[in-house]
DNA sequence: ATTTTTAACTTGCATTATGCAAGTGAATAC
DNA sequence: GTATTCACTTGCATAATGCAAGTTAAAAAT
């Protein structure tokens, strides 16, 4: 059960590269953030489905903790009472910048991507831009729902 | 002994996003670049001294890692035969929108923060002239060597 | 030239995180 | 009612990380 309060974790440093590293520098958290903010995946089993193949432990545990973080929301399905729905915060939105200049790096370096040609270097000719489009489009997708 | 080539590990994904993390998504690789790019820190000594406490082997793991994926360069300083010089490649040079961005982000929601005030917002106004800057202050910080 | 110190690692072992398969309980569908 | 779906949990194997001590090569001190 997921606690009300943050848990004051030490962290190793306050750096802010590292605070952002020690909340979601692990192999899957920006997985599971760049599925909610990019891929319009908001329940349990469309973030499992994803093709990097997260085990459901694994999954279970990266929610929660992104939960704790205030990162993300955990909201029951009004229309099903078995689902749930996970949707960014403000603080979960916010890592589109980042989640977007890793992928823009990525596609610049990986010779096998997926991102089509171009990617990065629009990206970076208007970054600004392109996450602000990036995030009116998941505000668009996300579902509307009442706590 | 690292590698002339680099190895065909294969990925969980050509999501440039997933190349990313698979690249650098980490307890420590983002740390060590971050001291390498913003913090002037070129020799295992001086980022084994990261107030975040990297084991030794593991930074030499991290170390070994990222010249396999053409991120950093190992180079023999030449004045002192023990020691050696880790620089950034272009790629991994590239990591600096990444990693302030990261940074801003850990600015923004650590109360805590050893970040100034208004960092995140210096930033965001200005995000490519912001990244540009501090690549160029790493290139005049980074120690010139012929390999 | 020999000894001591420094730098960059290795090694061995404990702890923690991740991966995999199977199982559970509550809610919905039939 | 029974069966199915959904979101997990559990148990156990493997991999990553953390910690302390040891090794090797080069440089500095004597």
């Amino acid at each position: 059960m997921p606690e009300t309060h943050e848990s004051p974790v030490p962290l190793r440093s306050h750096c802010p590269v590292n605070y952002a590293l020690e909340a979601v520098g692990d192999r899957w958290s920006l997985i599971v953030m760049r599925d909610i903010l990019l891929n319009g995946k908001f329940r349990f089993r469309d973030l499992l489905a994803a093709e990097e193949r997260i085990a459901t432990n694994v999954l279970s545990e990266r929610l929660a903790r992104l939960a704790e973080h205030r990162i993300i929301e955990k909201i029951r399905d009004p229309d099903d009472g078995r689902q749930f729905i996970y949707v960014a915060t403000e603080k979960g939105e916010s890592l589109m910048g980042a989640i977007l200049e890793l992928g823009a790096w990525g596609a610049e370096f990986d010779a096998d991507t997926d991102a089509p040609p171009g990617t990065t270097k629009k990206f970076r000719a208007d970054r600004s831009g392109t996450i602000s489009a990036a995030l009116e489009a998941y505000r668009k997708s996300r579902p509307r729902l009442t706590r």
